[in-house]
DNA sequence: TCTCAAACGCAACGATGTTGCATTTATTTA
DNA sequence: TAAATAAATGCAACATCGTTGCGTTTGAGA
């Protein structure tokens, strides 16, 4: 089965209308491996209406196939959702990484669950974004 | 000494001139308190040049007077920085918290320091971002 | 008070966010 | 396969914020 059935379906499942702009984003999305920078994507598309993008990422971010990363200087980046997102909601444990070096961002796992914990508060949920060199750039 | 000294002097020391804009903005971000959203700060000032303030707040974030918080939204939120901070750098320990309830945002201390360690990776800083429910409205 | 680097104020441009609305289209159903 | 329709698009319109250049003003030290 190639990716555009897979995009196709994925769609359907979150009962989305497969569109050609929805679906050239999404293999956009995952040509590109990691987490994509917004600009990357506009790059990327020939044609395409602005206000139609805008909405096709949020709505792919609502039915839990993508998540978007904000980064310090409010540039934003895009990824794919794992298994456990849904329409229900999104559940991520991984961490965001942004490499100084190649400035390449992506999601990853730590070796050991975070601990978190704040006197007086209860915390619900917490995202973390590292900096520092990958794997690639380190050796 | 009242704040206004304090802030004059706060500036001197990172070599910064005491214009009326910058202790007016200093002034309006201790009043807060917590973090202060951008809009926030626009909303206070009576008359104000906005590329001035824009250069206003990236120079005190690059004398390590402010540090600004960017929001899953983009939002940006500034607060004031700790005494490790200063022109040579941010020294930063403490994670950002916004309430779900009020949603207020601020700088809070773990009661643990948090390990962050990630296979291959070497982790120069991380930021944290935590939401749930405050210490006030928890209760 | 004088001097001058620092800071301001304005123009100008660009990127992105956001909503409304008329038109088009993907998908279901007859 | 054609019709029906909710969903999605495309465009206008508006807003906020980021960013740079440049001539003018000003804070602070001499
Ligand atoms: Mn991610
Ligand atoms: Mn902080
Ligand atoms: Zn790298
Ligand atoms: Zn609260």
């Amino acid at each position: 089965m190639n990716q555009l059935v897979e995009i196709k379906e994925l769609l359907k499942t979150r009962k989305l209308k497969a569109t050609d702009l929805r679906v050239e984003v999404l293999a956009i999305i995952l040509g590109f491996g990691k987490a994509i920078p917004y600009q990357e994507i506009q790059n990327s598309l020939q044609n395409f209406d602005r206000i139609t993008l805008y909405r096709t990422l949020n709505i792919l971010i609502e039915r839990g196939i993508l998540h978007k990363i904000s980064m310090e200087n409010n540039q934003s980046f895009y990824a794919m959702c794992t298994l456990e997102c849904s329409t229900m909601g999104h559940q991520h444990q991984h961490v965001h990484f942004k490499c100084e070096q190649c400035n390449e961002v992506s999601c990853v796992e730590t070796k050991e669950p975070i601990q978190l914990a704040i006197a007086y508060h209860l915390i619900t949920d917490f995202e973390v974004m590292a900096t520092g060199l990958c794997g690639a750039c380190r050796l």
